[in-house]
This record gives C-alpha cells, sequence and structure tokens, in this order.
DNA sequence: CAATATACCTGGATGC
DNA sequence: TGCATCCAGGTATATT
C-alpha cells in the first residue's frame, strides 16, 4: 500500500485525533511483524503515556509520547493504522491496539504483515532516531532534495533512474507507483543511468516529485486495493495515475501505447515517445 | 558497489 | 465451484 503520500495522509489524519490524549492500555496480537511486537516495551514504556504528536520520516511513523519515549511504525505493504470507537468489533489482521482516554482506538491492521512496531524507550531515542534517520535517503520534500545533492549522490553510480528513486538509503519515500509517475510527469526513460542525467533533468525529477507527491497527499494518497487514511476513507490520486497500471492504453500526452516492463522484480510503466531513453540505453 | 534472487505473508484476480 | 497460478503499494539479506 503506503508510499510517502498515503504515510503522511495517515499521519495527518491520525494527528488531529489523537495529539495530547493518553494511551491507557496497549494489547498486542500474537503474531509477527517484519520483527516481533515489543510487547514489553509497548507495555513498560508506552501504556500510560501521552501523545505528544507524530511525525513522519520517509515510510516510518514516529509517534511521540510526552516521556520522550517514541513509537515507531511501518505500514509496509497492505498496513493501516486506523482510528475508530473502541466498541468496533475487531477485524482480521488487527496486529495493534493503542486504546485512548477518550474511548477511541489506534489500530494497526496489516494483513500481509510486512510492516514493522518499534518501541525506542526515552533513555536511548534521541541517539536511535539519528541512527535510524542517518540510513534513510533524502526527504523528496525537504530542503535537502536539490539537484546538486543528487548530481553529487548519482555521481559514481550508473544504476537505473527508477531503481535510484526507489532506493530507500538515496531517496526516502518513494516506491513503485510514485516512481513510475514521477519519471512519466518528468519525461524520463526509467531506465537511464543516474550519473548521465543533467542538471536540467535532475531539476525537473524534484520538481514533479514535489508536485506529484503533493497533489497525491491533497488527494488522500493512492487507493490501490485497500488503502486507507486514519479516519477510514481512501483515496483518490489512483484517479489521477497517468503512467502505473496503464499497460497498452494510451499515453495522455501524445498517444502512444504505455509499455509495462519489469525493473528489479518491478512492474515498470513508460511512453516509449515521451520518455526516450539515450542512444545507449537499452530500451526495455 | 551493482544486479539479481529470495524471503517474509495474505488475498484478489484470472484462467482452466 | 474448486483449484492452481500470478500479482501486489516494501524492505532486508544473501549471492553472484
Amino acid at each position: 500500500m503506503p508510499e510517502l503520500p498515503e504515510v503522511e495522509v495517515t499521519r495527518r489524519g491520525l494527528l488531529a485525533q489523537v495529539a495530547g490524549r493518553t494511551v491507557v492500555h496497549v494489547v498486542a496480537g500474537k503474531q509477527r511483524l517484519r520483527g516481533e511486537i515489543p510487547r514489553r516495551l509497548l507495555r513498560e514504556h508506552v501504556a500510560g503515556q501521552e501523545i505528544q504528536t507524530i511525525d513522519r520520516r520517509a515510510k516510518y511513523l514516529l509517534l511521540r509520547l510526552t516521556s520522550g519515549t517514541i513509537l515507531v511504525m511501518h505500514l509496509g505493504m497492505t498496513g493501516k493504522l486506523g482510528l475508530m470507537q473502541r466498541s468496533i468489533p475487531p477485524h482480521k489482521h488487527d496486529h495493534l491496539v493503542l486504546q485512548l482516554d477518550n474511548g477511541m482506538d489506534i489500530r494497526f491492521n496489516d494483513s500481509r504483515r510486512f510492516g514493522s512496531i518499534v518501541v525506542w524507550p526515552a533513555e536511548h531515542a534521541a541517539l536511535q532516531e539519528t541512527a535510524f534517520s542517518s540510513r534513510e535517503g533524502i526527504e523528496p520534500l525537504g530542503d535537502a532534495f536539490t539537484a546538486d545533492h543528487l548530481l553529487n549522490l548519482a555521481r559514481n553510480r550508473r544504476i537505473p533512474i527508477k531503481s535510484f528513486l526507489m532506493n530507500s538509503r538515496l531517496v526516502a519515500g518513494i516506491g513503485n507507483i510514485y516512481a513510475n509517475e514521477i519519471l512519466f510527469a518528468a519525461r524520463i526513460h526509467p531506465l537511464r543511468p543516474v550519473h548521465r542525467l543533467t542538471q536540467k533533468e535532475w531539476r525537473r525529477i524534484i520538481r514533479e516529485s514535489r508536485r506529484i507527491l503533493l497533489l497525491a497527499i491533497e488527494a488522500g494518497g493512492s487507493t490501490i486495493s485497500d488503502f486507507l487514511g486514519a479516519s477510514g476513507h481512501p483515496g483518490y490520486f489512483q484517479l489521477q495515475l497517468q503512467a502505473y497500471g496503464r499497460k497498452t492504453l494510451p499515453c495522455l500526452r501524445c498517444g502512444q501505447e504505455i509499455v509495462r516492463s519489469t525493473l528489479a522484480g518491478r512492474a515498470t510503466y513508460h511512453c516509449p515517445a515521451c520518455q526516450q531513453a539515450d542512444d545507449d540505453t537499452t530500451i526495455a
């Protein structure tokens, strides 16, 4: 499910409702997610604490408690965080419930269990956050996402631009859907080796990344099969997708058929007319 | 370092 | 209706 826009929509939806509330009780399921659910830390460091704010770094949500403890959540492919009345019956694949002091629950539901839940207790939270953040790539909506910076990161790499955008250690938050959309909008072939991109092309990538990610956030994210925001509403950006999922459909700019290929095991869509490869870039 | 494969899971769509 | 197969928004790890 969730790339940067969906995670951000979740963050905003939740934050508005839970800031200042106290987690009175934590209930964790038995199954493991990407890792074991840290039941002891949840019990000892999250239960009874007040939620101060929620931040996002890459595709991770950082729920900051007033005590300084941070609850880190990643939604994986199918994860959803929902806010609902405690009286609503539990759903299949609910893995964590944070009961709040106003009768509402924050529930983490994830059918494929690729998500993750981690607790950084206050004593070490700052160190752990620094270490974590240093492993993640540049935020595409942040100030460091500049042509100079990207040019430098790409200088000694010959990986395809789509792989570069999707590598979370290089660029944060961009997954398969938005990588396809950004490259279509920037008119750059997904296979272009990054070290050969010009400053001008990087500027197009930066501009289109920001534009598309912000547009998607405004639209409430993309609901391809089952994404729902924190209040249970789907997103609508999927209606505005120009490339992703449009195999053999006409390009919305030039009418040529969109081509689907596979890059690093992921479905890749591009317009062979608008997104020209270099002379020596193999066309997929 | 780069590219690929594999693994972790469930569920929906498709085809026979 | 049943069953097999493929595919899916992510990330970590091993292997070449």
